[in-house]
DNA sequence: GGGAAGCATGGTACCGATACCAGCGCAAGC
DNA sequence: GCTTGCGCTGGTATCGGTACCATGCTTCCC
């Protein structure tokens, strides 16, 4: 860039190397990718040259050649949500030791926006693919199953998944929001969560709600203070906007939202409207989000494991690449119920 | 992967196409890369098989070939804060629709690790770089410079540019935030921000502490408020952390931080302790993050456009890859201050 | 001593696309 | 009628690696 010396001067390829270090194509390669395979002195001479020439490989050919990328698919709704970002940084943890990359597709909650997404990924023939929920356009699904990698569906837990699951019961996790709620007291249980119609919607999230309009009915308690308001993609103003909506009916003792973050929204509405937490409503949350343990008073949540997930991905996907069969299809990591100052 | 009819069935090949269309696969190619070069009756038999097969072009093969990858490596500290996760959805929603993909690489604030991510990356031959700040390892410099790419530096105003770059002055900004709170009133003012010490480091934020103490100077006020305290990485507990050593030392008026995050952790702080911003203390945050926008009190802030940055740094490099010359190396995107309340 | 086995190395044929050039048929222009 | 040019098509070489097989040499053992 600075300085131009010679004409874009391409970068030195392996035959540069090898011409460098007076030995064949071959054992550059050798010597990268198993240097136990070469003796030592050739080796030397090897890297020797390798680093002189500022070598660096292409492994864009090298995947041609073995087919074997090195690339991880990783498809999530958001990066903005520091959950998918956890996730992100679990998956690559595990996996970058190894060498595998990942390459991360955004969604916006959209299943349209998944399948174009997912056929991006698909056009850089990925070792596998790793893809949030269990929702997913037929299209999109039955590229899924005939992609011929593995394929893990995370932050949820299928009945029937396409190959492998790492999560959790979404469904489950609403249920035990209803006995929490239930256990501390209250009687009328409102839920909130973002709005069901539209291209754009949070699925997981509504199966909690779901899980929790179960929960309640099943202890004989009324659910009709289960609200759907705003937007999955902006859940701070979710939060606030749907608070506002259940208060504006009133009657509400305790309220679980679909997230911490929209949780959080609602507890600054209730601030900005006098009213305290945990006396005057009771707040539970979901996903055991930094901001939650921060905030007064901290939230009451439902934690799970977002790094974990991602981790826990990556360690089941490097033992099937390496050829390990692998038992459970599905991981169920769970979650746990968190009680703070928001509950009371 | 449900069920197994053939053996691993191999993706079909441009070859597999051209042979269903009745036509060469460079006709194929040319069908997929530009419509217009090819017949009405060969595009429509071509992607009649495009459709049947399911056929998805290899871009790995196709950037070997072409030297094209359709890679833009973004390279930040962490993906967890939000505003660099919005800074890739801008880059993201630039390029995309022309068919590059972002190539994420996260360093979790340290300049070795950035070193090695950057080596991925360029194992991977992207079309162009982007690197967040201006300071790197000796070695990352002289990478990013032999690159044969654009490479464009973001979310700082470096004085030297590898190449291009597209940000704001952080120094300049921290003495805005100076100029800012002394124009409220204050005369004791705090600066907190992260340990300078170590792997780990938020040169970023470093600069905005820099620009806060000359702009104290400046006006004559004393900068020894000025602490460095926990680290970049965890930035909640960080601010919660560094205003309890302030306020253990007592005397400040008005305090900046260099991001809402922790300024965010710091007003929870106060308010555990029973102090009321912004009566007993002012806080001023950094960045303009959601957060600051829905806790109570809102927080003042001077605000950047993360979005923005993403956004404008693809248009650029969009015009670089097409061979246009553009003009200036470095944009200066700016930042303004924000008032809300929790500066009063 | 001869053959088998093992190590280190090299040669060659790909992987799946695109660049480049050549060639075909047909219409326009002189 | 013949050249020129254009639109469309196909053949071939190549991008930069790795898989696979073949080779020369040494060592070991019966």
């Amino acid at each position: 860039m600075s300085e131009d010396r010679a004409p874009p001067r391409r970068a030195p390829t392996m035959r540069d190397v090898s011409r460098l270090a007076g030995v064949s194509p071959m054992t550059v390669s050798r010597t990268l990718a198993d240097p136990g395979l070469v003796s030592p002195e050739a080796r030397a001479r090897v890297l020797a040259a390798v680093d002189r020439l500022g070598y660096v490989p292409d492994r864009g050919a090298g995947g041609l050649s073995s087919r074997r990328t090195g690339f991880v698919a990783l498809i999530v709704p958001t990066l903005t949500n520091p959950n998918f970002a956890d996730t992100a940084a679990g998956l690559t943890a595990a996996m970058r030791p190894r060498g595998y990359q990942p390459l991360i597709g955004v969604t916006g909650y959209s299943l349209a926006e998944e399948e174009v997404v997912l056929r991006a990924m698909l056009s850089r023939r990925p070792d596998a693919i790793v893809v949030s929920g269990m929702r997913h356009s037929p299209a999109a699904r039955d590229l899924l199953a005939r992609a011929g990698v593995p394929v893990v569906e995370i932050w949820d837990r299928p009945e029937r998944p396409i190959d492998r699951a790492v999560g959790f019961s979404n469904y489950e996790a609403g249920r035990l929001a209803a006995q929490a709620l239930i256990g501390l007291g209250a009687t009328c249980i409102a839920g909130l969560g973002p709005e069901r119609t539209g291209e754009v919607r949070d699925f997981r999230g509504e199966e909690r709600l779901r899980g929790l309009r179960d929960g309640l009915r099943q202890a004989g308690l009324p659910d009709d203070l289960i609200l759907h308001h705003g937007r999955a993609a902006g859940a701070f103003a979710h939060g606030a906007e749907a608070m506002a909506e259940l208060l504006a009916r009133g009657g509400a003792q305790a309220v679980f939202l679909v997230s911490d973050i929209s949780a959080f929204g609602a507890l600054m509405e209730c601030r900005r409207r006098g009213l305290l937490v945990p006396r005057d409503v009771r707040i539970l949350g979901f996903g055991d989000f930094e901001i939650g343990r921060q905030c007064v008073p901290r939230l009451s949540t439902i934690a799970v494991d977002p790094v974990g997930i991602g981790r826990r991905t990556g360690e089941l996907l490097l033992r099937l690449l390496e050829g390990e069969a692998v038992a459970p299809a599905v991981v169920d990591l769970g979650f746990r119920l968190v009680l703070r100052e928001s509950t009371g």
